[in-house]
DNA sequence: ACGGTGTTGGACTGGTGAGTCTTGTTTGTG
DNA sequence: CACAAACAAGACTCACCAGTCCAACACCGT
């Protein structure tokens, strides 16, 4: 509502985007008091008012914020096997890194908090959708479709391997993070494993018998 | 807080659970409201409070009646392939079974209003957890030893192959309806496909090389 | 230094909701 | 039939909350 330029101003917002990630990812949309945000924040409830206008924009505002600009926890480059690299250890590599990323406890939240609002704000979760798993699986499918050109992948449709591959590295644990909250969460070595073999089975069924 | 086995009070408690159900998988559990409930249930407030000490009290135990009561959607007797059955038949019609249980809409409400709630609820989710995805690669588990033992399937860790499968043909359709609603559900074909294609990438994976 | 814009703190409104209480009525059982 | 437990209906308490209003104050560019 406002788009004042000045520092403070700029300042202000983001302590408020702040106070309103604790507070939201802990008590959920309906839970979460504006006073306690405001209180958290350092910052008069009016001054909240004056820069999103009511409490859903403020939510809205905030998962945009939270998933952009921790954005980085999805590659925005193309994904390319250099010269000479091993595809498995290169695919193995992907997948820990993305599984680092996005099994991040702070993450995991908000991806709970928006699921459990789907009905309520249905934008916000077809976004986390298109900028996390789709985002994702468009990337690998560049890389397969060229992989397959090359004839190290089956000629098959690329975007049914990019999604199988995806689902292999992330699903067991992510699921399972999303219920069994943030404790029990896998360390680095169960991590490796779990990439390995999620490798084996993607080149099992999609790599090209020479 | 009540025990009363009298015909009418139990009617009363079903009725409470049915209109439970609509208010909370609605609105969430800080959203809903009690007067709601009793008036859609056509029972007096004071009789939801006999029946469950409270809003949180009546919360679990609608979760642990819908998980129990339709509890049809994960087979309890343990898998087996029969005599003279093609396996890759069998799983596939395993999956399809599977699928369409999951992926109802009363039951993907619930999964997101747990998941919603896991910092409020853990113990639900872990139920849910334990109830739904645990028992399903538990019962597979059962399945590919045996597999494994007749030289159908590699002699790997059939924990580890029951995971990769019931993945295989969960996650996709699972993750893309927590977040994208009920209504992008794929239909009887879509899910026959990929239900095809799991069984491939499994096998290609875990059958035994005769 | 000045003036406008942003900010503050707190009071205030209107509404809602969980849980309790009361009184009178229903319902099943001995 | 009689009795006790369960129920209905609604008023009631207490607390909380989204959003507004207002008068005094702080900041910043000109």
């Amino acid at each position: 509502m406002h788009d004042s330029t000045r520092p403070s101003s700029q300042r202000k917002r983001r302590d408020i985007f702040q106070a309103a990630e604790l507070v939201f990812l802990r008590d959920g949309f309906v839970g979460a008091s504006m006073d306690e945000v405001a209180q958290l924040s350092g910052v008069s409830k009016q001054t909240i008012y004056n820069h999103f206008g009511s409490k859903g924009d403020l939510f809205v505002a905030l998962v945009s914020w939270m998933t952009t600009s921790a954005g980085d926890w999805v590659r925005p480059e193309p994904l390319e096997l250099p010269e000479g690299t091993d595809v498995a250890d290169y695919l193995e590599e992907y997948a820990v890194r993305q599984l680092t990323a996005v099994l991040d406890p702070r993450l995991l939240r908000l991806r709970r908090l928006v699921i459990g609002e789907v009905s309520r704000f249905p934008d916000l979760a077809r976004a986390l959708w298109e900028n996390g798993p789709e985002r994702a699986i468009d990337a690998l499918e560049g890389l397969f479709g060229r992989l397959s050109n090359d004839g190290v992948l089956l000629d098959t449709d690329p975007h049914l391997a990019a999604e199988t591959y995806n689902w292999l590295v992330m699903s067991a644990p992510l699921n399972k993070a999303m219920l069994m909250g943030d404790d029990h969460l896998p360390d680095a070595k169960a991590l490796r494993e779990h990439a390995r073999e999620a490798v084996r089975v993607f080149l099992a069924a999609y790599r090209a018998h020479p």
